[in-house]
DNA sequence: AATCACAGAGAACAGTTGTTAACTGGATGA
DNA sequence: TCATCCAGTTAACAACTGTTCTCTGTGATT
């Protein structure tokens, strides 16, 4: 498989790497709806109109963006929601594995926390229909649990995207305090686990 | 009091009104940090530079929206967690009022929804401190409850952030469904009044 | 070796932007 | 009544935007 694309391909493909670079670091302080296309192609150092040669507008570089930052985040959803680890270390490790990903990839988080309600309609669209698929995902694994024993379908969707709506909400919290002290990390860290606790508490008593 | 404001400065707060709606009304569809000075001007038909007479700057004028999005709604918050209902019905009674400000307001939940991780720093503070002071006051209401006995300061307050933040998704939710089908807009609350009953289950069940 | 495909360059287009300066005219207060 | 204030106007500025068309050089194909 992946037949060797030629030196053409590969190199479009450099370029085109880097025109979602720049942008993804132009994007730290501003909204998407406001990145224009000639700012990008003057990050990366080529000829306003060879964007065209990769994208069609910057909308559409958006849903390209969109597609890098949650696209990859499948297996590691699955694989965080069904370790089976005492239930307490559980939530500890999930908060932990967001915290590592807010560290490796903060432009990513906030692309998404910021363009999920941002003002390009297909952009929206496509960050929407990606956190659909993380909570169809995590339905599947929460189904897998003894403890969802006579849970409608449902319930456990509804569940689940409880679970995904509070891991975007931590992440943007990490997000926030990157630059803070060690301190305050350990707080929001502190406060983000007691809530998902809480959520798994409710969970267990949903049937009473 | 309120001292009745001469013709004067009358008009100023006419103009300076209308420059806000119309301001409001352009965010439909884009962010703020796309948001032009001379656009706002144009849609209300005044030139450019009287802006200036009102708002420093566009960013300025967002802090401006922050305070009449949310500065009016603290009232509301307090008496729909402090009405002492039945406790199913309570929550029932707190995603209708929900859905009711949407419908009431949909411009300013979009401008808060997309603002809060928006792109013009000062905004976002703004926004922030706000739901801060939301947090505090669920929190000192949640603090009058019976089933509170035994919390901690920090708990109280950790639990209603997540209410706080519940409270936004579920608008949001109902903001994206304000045009869409009778039928989705049930769902929509339906789902939304379980995942607050799975919170306060979780609550109830926290001590144990 | 000759041809084609195509990523990128360059120039030019009509519009747009924020900001400055100097101004007008009606409300305000003495 | 008269001087003052100040919301809004007009004109002009350099800088910027997305998009078009034409061109060039080089990797790919025959």
């Amino acid at each position: 498989m992946s037949h060797t694309l030629g030196l053409r391909q590969a190199q479009k493909q450099k370029t085109r790497q880097a025109l979602l670079d720049a942008a993804l670091g132009l994007l730290e302080e501003q909204s998407l709806s406001s990145l224009g296309l000639r700012e990008v192609t003057r990050a990366v150092g080529i000829a306003p109109t060879a964007f065209y040669r990769h994208f069609r507008s910057t909308a559409d570089l958006g849903t390209a963006l969109v597609e890098e930052a949650l696209g990859s985040l499948h297996p590691m959803i699955r694989t965080t929601v069904s370790t089976a680890d005492d239930h307490g270390q559980r939530i500890k490790r999930a908060i932990e594995l967001i915290a590592g990903h807010v560290d490796a990839y903060p432009a990513h988080v906030r692309f998404i926390a910021r363009e999920r309600h941002g003002g390009v309609q297909p952009v929206r669209e496509a960050i929407r229909e990606q956190l659909a698929r993380f909570g169809q995902e995590v339905r599947d694994e929460l189904a897998k649990d003894p403890v969802s024993g006579g849970w409608s379908e449902d319930d456990l969707l509804m569940l689940a995207n409880l679970y995904v709506d509070q891991m975007l909400i931590t992440a943007s919290l990490f997000l926030e305090a990157l630059e803070a002290t060690p301190e305050e990390r350990d707080r929001v860290c502190q406060v983000a686990e007691r809530q998902m606790r809480l959520i798994s508490i409710g969970r267990q008593h949903w049937l009473d």
